[in-house]
DNA sequence: ATTCTTGCAAAGCCTTTGCAACTGC
DNA sequence: GCAGTTGCAAAGGCTTTGCAAGAAT
């Protein structure tokens, strides 16, 4: 479902558990590691890039592992606020993907299949430095999601269409 | 709240009843055009720009044009559909906006005050063109949203800092 | 007359929250 | 043992939907 550019720098599941206790114990009041917290981790780092909240809990559920819906929303907002996670809405739908060790990237979504193709974009940037200075603007992050029709549903649809054609119009002999 | 660089056509609230006529008639099954849509159509082309559901239907209230909730919510989304309006996630919220004789146009949002600025990018294209050729991904439509702080709350920071400074480090004369 | 639209209330979906029991530190 | 975490179930937003009554063509 997601197809990446990137050059990825592997984010192991214990080096994601580490910074994440790194974070719990840097909060004015110190947060509590726990286990819900470190299966959930492993879980996330070993395997999915973007997911959702439900995907993520039918998941868990498949994987034997019980954490409650409500455990799963409450981990996923500390790993966002930890800079483990990023939110992104990618069409109408939220999802998350890895954040730690991960460059900045922009999304390419296919709204007939759903794939998710990531890219890097340095260049946005200057797209819209200009206005944030003409409105002392001070941007913090930006999203880009550009839709569209993947190459195989194009191709999927015209083909589709060569047989409507063909239906449509039988040859004389037919 | 919203603010833009663009150039508006004026569009005229009894130009947009007209194409949404239009649009109703040219269907499969013909729509029927009805008193609510024309007051809403009237409200939202001689008013907004920037809005969701929950605050339309409270300044319709306050208009006293009784419409109810669930024929605002599907007469939006017939608007949308009819090319009239645009659906446009702003961070966590959606809004919709004008969209018919409205140009292309991506968003700046701050995060402390909800302001919205609109400006015109024809830079962005190039920035997916690429990506896009190389997948065989036909891209029909974007969305670029930069969020951070607008320079009004900036600045209403910096005065608060400098005001904690003062209460927090009275002068030896205080 | 037919069929779409409306309003209402109910249900859906996703997410958060109150509370009592539990557990990490 | 204190304070944060969990699970449950309930409640919260926001949006859609089933149905009977009303309106557009």
């Amino acid at each position: 479902m997601t197809e990446s550019l990137l050059q990825r720098q592997l984010e192991s599941p214990e080096s994601a558990v580490q910074r994440f206790r790194e974070y719990l114990a840097s909060r004015p009041k110190p947060l509590r590691f726990t286990e819900a917290q470190r299966q959930m981790i492993h879980f996330i780092f070993s395997r999915h890039n973007h997911f959702d909240a439900e995907q993520l809990c039918a998941e868990l559920d498949r994987a034997n592992l019980n954490i409650s819906r409500a455990t799963v929303y409450r981990t996923l907002n500390k790993l966002v606020n930890a800079g483990l996670l990023r939110r992104v809405q990618l069409g109408n739908r939220v999802a998350y993907e890895h954040d730690y060790g991960y460059p900045q990237h922009e999304h390419l979504v296919c709204d007939q299949c759903g794939r998710v193709i990531e890219f890097e974009a340095p260049q946005l940037e200057a797209v819209y430095e200009g206005v944030c200075r003409q409105y002392g603007f001070q941007p913090s992050r930006h999203n880009l999601v550009v839709r569209g029709t993947c190459g195989d549903c194009l191709r999927a649809h015209s083909a589709k269409c060569r047989l409507d054609l063909i239906l449509a119009v039988p040859t004389p002999a037919g």
